[in-house]
DNA sequence: CCGGAGGCCTGATGGC
DNA sequence: TGCCATCAGGCCTCCG
């Protein structure tokens, strides 16, 4: 599953292999949802661009296109997405592929369809719709608290509010949890300043962690995350808590339990984090 | 404001 | 072994 150290390294990766001012030629499109509907429209709106930087927000990969005019590539790899780029034809799962002027494709792999590459003019809603980015210099402990202010939600529901703070997942969301701490049922605007403090210090270690350890490869077979190379990532050998159900707690050893929380498998310890 | 359900999807999984 | 129901979950929309 596809979070912000997997995006970021993804979009990294790109770049790596030479993904900027390449020349889009076309566009194969195999699921015309995956474009926004329309893969006419879609087609014509990115043939003849030139691809002028890519970067992330949130979960979201963004291809600058040269302008003018103004145009942007979003896309979104959702549950079981992968983006690469393949000197050969588009093989199965590849829902949408662009055609570039060096012959190869930028391919987006998605076996169960959700992912996402929509053509938009502007991506201004976008960064308005999203909460601050955990990476960022200026993510502070106070930032982390404003997100919680004004809301009796639980913690974690907060964390995977993308309006709220950009980029986590369920993964990173019950990992940061579990090293700060926290129970992930505890009303957010409850959390005291030591908390805060901890959290804060606990999503930016597991995300950083993450993007280290070159991305989760916790899925299964063809849903696994991998790099846009192939290769898996390792953090997976590094996660404390996440669907160790059943498991002991590799602090105090207390078995962990799974809940639902926001609709979503939440794995924590019942001793290290107290309701 | 909030939470819950349903939808989108299909590979993996577990029960019988 | 094989069949089938269930699960997984990012994000959106609808509903109470």
């Amino acid at each position: 599953m596809p979070e912000l150290p997997e995006v970021h390294i993804t979009v990294a990766a790109l770049r790596d292999a030479g993904l900027v001012s390449r020349l889009i030629q076309g566009a194969q499109v195999e699921w015309p949802r995956t474009v926004g509907g329309d893969p006419k429209a879609f087609s014509a709106a990115v043939a003849g661009r030139r691809i002028a930087d890519i970067w992330r927000r949130g979960k979201y990969i963004l291809l600058q296109l040269k302008g003018p005019p103004a145009g942007w590539i979003v896309v979104h790899l959702r549950m079981s997405g992968r983006l690469y780029l393949s000197a050969e034809t588009p093989g199965e799962y590849v829902r949408a592929a662009l055609n570039l002027d060096d012959g190869r494709f930028l391919c987006l792999y998605a076996p169960r369809r959700f992912a996402r590459m929509e053509y938009r003019q502007e991506i201004e809603s976008l960064h308005t719709r999203l909460g601050p980015e955990p990476l960022e210099p200026d993510f502070s402990p106070d930032i982390l608290a404003s997100c919680f202010t004004g809301t009796r939600r639980a913690v974690k529901t907060i964390l995977l509010d993308q309006s709220r703070i950009a980029g986590i997942g369920n993964i990173y969301a019950d990992e940061a949890l579990f090293q700060a701490e926290i129970h992930p049922c505890r009303a957010g605007e409850s959390l005291s300043e030591a908390e805060i403090a901890a959290l804060h210090a606990a999503i930016v270690a597991v995300l950083q962690r993450g993007i280290q350890n070159l991305g989760t490869s916790l899925g299964h077979g063809k849903s696994n995350f991998s790099l846009p190379s192939g290769e898996a990532g390792r953090n997976q050998e590094d996660i404390r808590v996440f669907r160790r159900t059943g498991l002991p707690c590799v602090r105090c050893g207390t078995t962990v339990q799974r809940i639902v929380v926001a609709q979503r498998g939440t794995h924590y310890c019942p001793r290290c984090q107290p309701p």
